[in-house]
RNA sequence: GCCCCGGUAGCUCAGCUCGGUUAGAGCGCCGCCUUGGUAAGGCGGAGGUCGCGGGUUCGAAUCCCGCCCGGGGCUCCA
């Protein structure tokens, strides 16, 4: 008995499978990449079986699509590759989320810019030749005899590593690849592509081992899709924080004068940032939470007490004063118990929550530093929550409604968020109990049910001490960040004794909450930065507005304007009718100053201003307290809108 | 930390392959002229230990070595 097969194409139409035969040829030409049978990828040259599922198939906007569709250029990449450099050693070739690598061996030597473009246009050569993708089956040992007798040591080796029997190879042309698949049917579905850059990475990434070169790239099935992509591309560079920060005078790192990962902060970026500490600090103070201060220096035994010193040395910055080693903070967290600690504490006063804008240093690899996404030398939104077992899940879910008001606050719409929870195959790696593991996770988990948000658990993903919540952003062109971190610890408050005693007076260790919302404030700035591409939203706008005389003789009720801006808490400076309007404007522009009050004969004469507003051009004259009226809301950090202004 | 690539004026870059006048350009800066109505007015000028140190050479921005700093990766990210 025979039931029927049906054939799901990429566009919607299901057609009835002719069993024997191969989807390849029952679907129309080019129309999917891939193909899922009963939840796994097939090749599209899969041949029909009686008694499966639907069969559905997939094209370049399914993520599978994508996947196979670089994983396959990969190939294409590595032929490439072997044609010009015969003596190059394979090592893994996979898709990544945007395009595809391969590792080579190439002996000791690298791939120059020119080799690049070879690579590039040999590739095009196998797409045009529009080999077909032949997969096989074949004995594992049968493969290693396959591999060594080609020299590919590293693919020796992977084979060695396997528990399998029988392993898959794919074949295009004169070359064979050890691979799992699935792959496209022919080299030539691929349409445009492009060798992007060189690297160098290690194989299996440990450095004791040799060092590979590695090729990335990208490909889509049209080039219209890589033409936007590799806009998108620059786009981003050219939002680069490292480049727009310096350009539009908001910080610099003159790291050879300074020592490298370390900021400067110019006026402007200073008061963006004065801007965003403080919202910060008003926000958390309406939120419950207490401001606290500590030093920046202490002795290095207080981290022998918290466990961080044997773990944590190498990234310490310590000296030696008066016999006694101190050492930089690289963390907040011993003083804020210590203000805890400070005296007795009751389970009436829980949660105490304490903030600080605590700024740390830590030694960072020098290959690590990455302007100021990642620095030696950066200041936390940090703040730690001493509560009860009970009140637990309520104050999780208090510090994600903060988290989520203050992205919003700052532009960020999109979120994704992951639990990390312990490993429960090997509980004695864990700091404290199977209950209180449990509970832990499930008060995170509970906390973001009743939040609504989907989130991922990543298990085993846990510190020793304690699940966490992570929060990243999507910013404006899509990229995700990772920002927020939520982190219940069990062992700081056994190893610092921080209890408090309960309704029947005995003393209960508390649970204590880690967290850090923006993360750090360089790193915030950095991505808020990029974000916004220098376009900051008004209220964070380092000046707000500029005030430009259209001549020299306009000054004068120029600066009354000034003056009135400034008295009403706008953040706003003064042109100085040097040059032309035109070079002026374009100046400002190229500034990124929000608004252009531009007062020539017409204002002085009828006491109005022209209102230039960036990227929307002239908005036409008013009257300055109209203008004052009209915009000071959005002058305003989020939570002082609404209703009492200040002027 | 490791691998590869790089460092020339405040910025972006040319010159380096093959050593040889006084190291160039654009932007920015300064001065003068221009008093201009919504993204570049004109003319002139200043500005450089060619990352630092050493070596080779009659002679080094250029070739060699070491170091510092940056970039792309790997790794790390309590």
């Amino acid at each position: 008995m025979s039931t029927m097969v049906k054939l799901r194409l990429p566009d919607g139409r299901v057609l009835e499978a002719k069993i024997g035969e191969s989807i390849l040829e029952q679907i129309p030409p080019e129309s999917g990449l891939v193909a899922k049978v009963d939840g796994k990828l097939v090749d599209l040259t899969w041949i029909v079986r009686e008694g499966v599922g639907t069969i559905e198939v997939l094209d370049f906007n399914s993520p599978e699509g994508r996947e196979t569709y670089w994983h396959t250029s990969s190939h294409i990449l590595a032929q490439a590759v072997k044609r010009l450099f015969p003596e190059a050693k394979l090592g893994i070739g996979p898709a990544i989320e945007e395009g595809f690598f391969y590792d080579f061996d190439l002996g000791g030597k690298s791939f120059s810019p020119e080799d690049l473009e070879r690579i590039e246009e040999e590739m095009r050569r196998i797409v045009k030749e529009n080999l077909p993708v032949v997969r096989e089956e074949m004995d594992r040992e049968e493969a290693i005899k396959l591999f060594k007798s080609m020299g590919e040591v590293y693919k020796v080796e992977l084979l060695e590593e396997m528990d399998e029997d029988v392993v898959s190879v794919y074949r295009q042309g004169e070359f064979v690849d050890l691979c799992r698949g699935p792959h496209l049917p022919y080299t030539g579905y691929v349409k445009a592509l492009k060798v992007l850059h060189a690297s160098s990475a290690y194989w299996k990434g440990d450095e004791r081992n040799p060092v590979m070169q590695r090729v990335y790239g990208i490909s889509f099935p049209t080039e219209e899709e890589l033409k936007r992509y590799l806009k998108m591309r620059e786009e981003a560079r050219k939002r680069d924080h490292r480049i727009v920060g310096p350009q539009l005078d908001l910080f610099s790192m003159p790291s050879e004068v300074i020592g490298p990962g370390l900021v400067i902060w110019h006026p402007k970026g200073a008061r963006i940032r004065r801007v965003i500490e403080d919202f910060l600090v008003r926000v958390h103070l309406k939120w419950g939470y207490e401001l606290v201060y500590s030093p920046h220096i202490a002795y290095t035994n207080l981290w022998r007490t918290s466990g961080h010193l044997n773990y944590y040395r190498d990234f310490m910055y310590v000296f030696e004063k008066e016999g006694i080693e101190h050492a930089v903070k690289p963390m907040n967290c011993p003083f804020h118990i210590l203000v805890y600690k400070s005296k007795r504490r009751s389970y009436r006063e829980l949660p105490m929550r304490l903030f600080e804008l605590g700024t740390v240093y830590r030694y960072e690899r020098s290959g690590v530093l990455h302007g100021l996404l990642r620095a030696r030398g950066f200041t936390q939104d940090d703040a730690h929550i001493f509560t009860t077992p009970e009140k637990l899940e309520e104050e999780i879910f208090r510090v994600i409604e903060l988290d989520e008001y203050l992205m919003r606050s700052f532009g960020f719409e999109e979120f994704k968020v992951e639990i990390s929870t312990w490993d429960p195959r090997h509980p004695e790696e864990y700091m404290g109990s199977e209950e209180d593991w449990n509970r832990a996770q499930s008060a995170l988990e509970e906390a973001l049910r009743k939040k609504g948000y989907e989130y991922e658990v990543m298990e085993g993903e846990a510190a020793f001490y304690g699940p966490k919540i992570d929060v990243k952003l999507v910013d404006s062109i899509g990229r995700e960040w990772q920002l927020s971190t939520i982190q219940l610890d069990f062992n700081l408050p056994k190893r610092f004794n921080v209890t408090y005693v309960d309704a029947n007076g005995s003393e209960k260790t508390v649970i204590m909450i880690h967290r850090a919302l923006l993360g750090s404030i360089e790193r915030f700035f950095g991505i808020l930065l990029e974000h916004y591409a220098g376009n900051f939203p008004l209220w964070l706008a380092p000046v707000q507005v500029r005030v430009l005389p259209v001549a020299e003789r306009h000054l004068d009720r120029a600066r009354e304007v000034l003056e009135r801006l400034l008295n009403a808490g706008v953040r706003a400076d003064l042109d100085d009718a040097r040059g032309t309007l035109g070079y002026r404007i374009r100046e400002s522009e190229l500034e990124k100053v929000p608004i252009l009050l531009v007062i020539g004969d017409r204002e002085v004469e009828s006491g109005k201003v022209a209102v230039r507003r960036k990227g929307k051009g002239n908005l036409g004259s008013m009257d300055l307290e109209e203008f004052l009226r009209g915009f000071m809301e959005e002058f305003l950090p989020p939570d002082l809108r609404g209703g009492s202004s200040t002027f």
